[in-house]
DNA sequence: ATCCAGAATC
DNA sequence: GATTCTGGAT
């Protein structure tokens, strides 16, 4: 066995575990419009937004995303430019997946007549999809996932059962606690679980939490959490200034390189430090990354969002 | 100060 | 394995 495996089991009496958590969550639960609705568009757009996101930050996002791109159609066809602007705009953070989101669309568009596929396997195949997204859309949508695994089901594995923190095992692990073809209500359970009752400071009681009985944590009184990797600093972050350019792109469409710099740092210089040569290789990596379109021109460089 | 329904790319 | 983004809550 691998280092960190420790002795740690399911319950025998996994009905009473699964019947208990789903009473829970049948009982009351956050209302949210994403668990309002079965369209797999509508969902995909939800995950997507709440990658590293707060969900109370996402839900306007998420309106105003529909409102402007109600189907994969109207998505397809818009300018990558507009999508990513979007998403600067909202405050939505990693522009990257507007680019993914707007992909994903079009690959439904063009490989699949328009009409999601409603397996976790072909789901994957869209851009921006890995197996959590794949697995939350199969289940919310088609009733169809497997177990998802997030940082909120780790949490729960770990401290109620004694998971190892070990992807393999969550993984395993959560599989084998989910009642078969009842992905929707359980995977919605377990996040909500995670969410309201055992966050990183748990709320076990108050939250009336249905698994106090069979929990590790709650017996033992240790809640300690499966290590979560830490964030480099994001006040003067490369990333920081990133999210500047694409928003001063959005906001003005296109700008030359002496206009762009002033507005990403208040100590721009043409020939200082963080001058020419500093700005152009933020937007080389940005149009590395495919957000960013660079022309040179005679005597002056104009940058703008792609497409 | 640290955290938040992850995934792709290099 | 490191990098990509944001701001409100705790």
């Amino acid at each position: 066995m691998t280092d960190g495996d420790g002795e740690w089991a399911l319950p025998e009496d996994t009905e009473d575990v699964r019947a208990a958590l789903v009473e829970w969550y049948e009982a009351d639960h956050r209302s949210f419009p994403w668990r309002e609705t079965t369209d797999p568009y509508e969902i995909l757009v939800s995950e997507v937004m709440s990658q590293q996101t707060q969900l109370s930050r996402v839900e306007d996002a998420w309106h105003a995303f529909l409102d402007q791109w109600p189907t994969t159609t109207d998505l397809a066809a818009a300018e990558r430019g507009e999508v990513v602007g979007f998403w600067s705009d909202h405050s939505l953070g990693y522009n990257n997946r507007a680019k993914y989101l707007h992909e994903a669309a079009q690959q439904v568009e063009s490989d699949y007549d328009g009409e999601f596929p409603d397996t976790p396997e072909e789901l994957s195949e869209l851009m921006g999809v890995g197996p959590y997204t794949a697995n939350a859309v199969a289940s919310f949508a088609f009733d169809n996932g497997d177990a998802v695994v997030d940082t909120n089901v780790k949490r729960v594995l770990y401290r109620v059962f004694g998971v190892p923190d070990d992807d393999a095992a969550f993984e395993a692990a959560a599989n084998d606690l989910m009642p078969e073809g009842e992905s929707r209500v359980w995977n919605n359970a377990v996040m909500e679980l995670g969410g309201v009752a055992c966050g990183k400071s748990p709320d076990c009681d108050a939250a009336g939490c249905p698994w106090r009985e069979w929990c590790d944590a709650y017996q033992t009184g240790d809640f300690t959490a499966p290590d979560v990797p830490t964030q480099p600093d994001f006040e003067g972050s490369r990333r920081q200034f990133r999210g500047r350019v694409v928003r001063a792109l959005s906001e003005h469409g296109e700008l030359a390189l002496d206009e762009l710099g002033p507005r990403i740092r208040v100590d721009y210089a043409p020939d200082g430090s963080y001058g020419r040569d500093w700005l152009r290789g933020l937007l080389d990596d940005l149009a590395d990354d495919g957000m960013v379109e660079v022309a040179d021109g005679s005597g002056s460089t104009v940058a703008r969002l792609q497409e």
